[in-house]
DNA sequence: AACTTGACGGTCA
DNA sequence: ATGACCGCCAAGT
């Protein structure tokens, strides 16, 4: 499967972007696709980021409540917190405190 | 081929 | 402020 379909390249390239110690929102990037409701998509996409590089910083990446809705899908509970508190972040009861500071959007 | 689920988000009640 | 429903698109069953 070429999973050229679009979403997936898309959100996989837009992901890729985002600069260490940043996170962005599904919903954001969903928007920036063009497809402001397909934000499950994002999520989708980063599910099937098995077939993507390691490269892929899906810990970076948390729902618009700066939730670590996806930590369930790292193989743990605790890697996606430990991955974003080493970059920087503060993670507070699986939410980034700093959320606002440290958000991204892919439109820079 | 059809129905259900899924890392979300916004609006309505 | 809290809860429920709908929309979006793709994949799994």
């Amino acid at each position: 499967m070429a999973t050229n379909t679009g979403f997936f390249q898309k959100v996989y390239k837009v992901a890729h972007q985002i600069p260490y110690g940043r996170v962005t929102s599904y919903g954001a990037i969903a928007e920036y696709l063009g497809s402001k409701g397909s934000a499950r998509m994002v999520g989708w996409a980063m599910n099937s980021s098995k077939n993507f590089p390691e490269n892929l910083p899906a810990h970076r990446v948390v729902n618009r409540n700066g939730l670590l809705t996806g930590k369930r899908h790292f193989g743990g509970t605790e890697v996606m917190k430990q991955l974003l508190e080493s970059e920087g972040l503060i993670i507070e009861d699986d939410r980034i405190v700093n959320f606002k500071e440290k958000f991204w959007e892919p439109k820079q």
